[in-house]
DNA sequence: ATTGTTCTACGAAATAAATCGTAGTATGAA
DNA sequence: TTCATACTACGATTTATTTCGTAGAACAAT
């Protein structure tokens, strides 16, 4: 699996989030965080075409993008990533800090709870 | 906070993992996973001292390094970061995918079950 | 048709990170 | 003392990543 870089993956949030876009748009977004020439943004899409990280329909003039990964395959790649070189593998230990700082909602932690129930349930191990 | 690089981070958990050690003793343990030069290391270790991210005793020849940042610290900083690029800023989604993944044992998720519990409790929002 | 705007392509510079070679010093054994 | 070994310092190279300028094509408006 390819590793996105850090700008990469900024660019393949917006089109998870956005969906197929526009290098115009694209670049837009962005600059909304951090000034960033026109040019680098498409260079960068470029290359992440040849990648293979996106792909573009050529139809019309300007290429739309979309991604051609699954957010959730990197974000299972960065996951795991930080699991092992931060949390010494430990899965509880990287959970314990990502809900102590009290940054989910009543609702989602509803939602984990369902979820070990029924992984005890499995008999995960 | 610094943010600290790939293989500063790499460095940094053998420190935290197996207190303070020499040059040697790290570069020993990097090559256990890939081989590596022990100046790279060394060089790498001068540099993580300039930047504040280790310090070091020289009073013995071999100076002994040890981890200026708390792990805890930098667990954080990058779990924060991984929250807002990889998982638009869900923290369940994040947990979901930590659990969903069969990477934590029945005693860590009774562990994690007893943390939502007093979040709970607490009247977490 | 001419002009101004918006694209893409792409080389190349700037920056960041990792790697290593060489020189010189300390240490310890023969 | 002399030699082999281990250590630090540090410049320089290599590799990865980001940034941007310039050229030329497509298009729209005049």
């Amino acid at each position: 699996m390819i590793k996105p870089t850090e700008s990469e993956l900024e660019i393949l949030n917006i089109l998870w989030t956005n969906g197929p876009s526009s290098v115009r748009e694209v670049n837009k977004k962005i600059n909304e965080q951090k000034e960033v020439g026109y040019t680098t943004t498409l260079k960068l899409m470029q290359i992440m075409t040849q990648k293979g990280l996106v792909e573009r329909d050529e139809s019309s003039r300007s290429h739309i993008y979309s991604a051609k990964i699954k957010a959730q395959d990197i974000q299972e790649q960065m996951l795991d990533k930080l699991l092992n070189t931060a949390f010494g593998g430990s899965a509880s230990k990287l959970v314990l800090s990502a809900l102590g700082s009290g940054k989910a909602s009543a609702r989602e932690l509803e939602e984990i709870k369902a979820l070990i129930q029924k992984l005890e349930h499995d008999g995960n191990q």
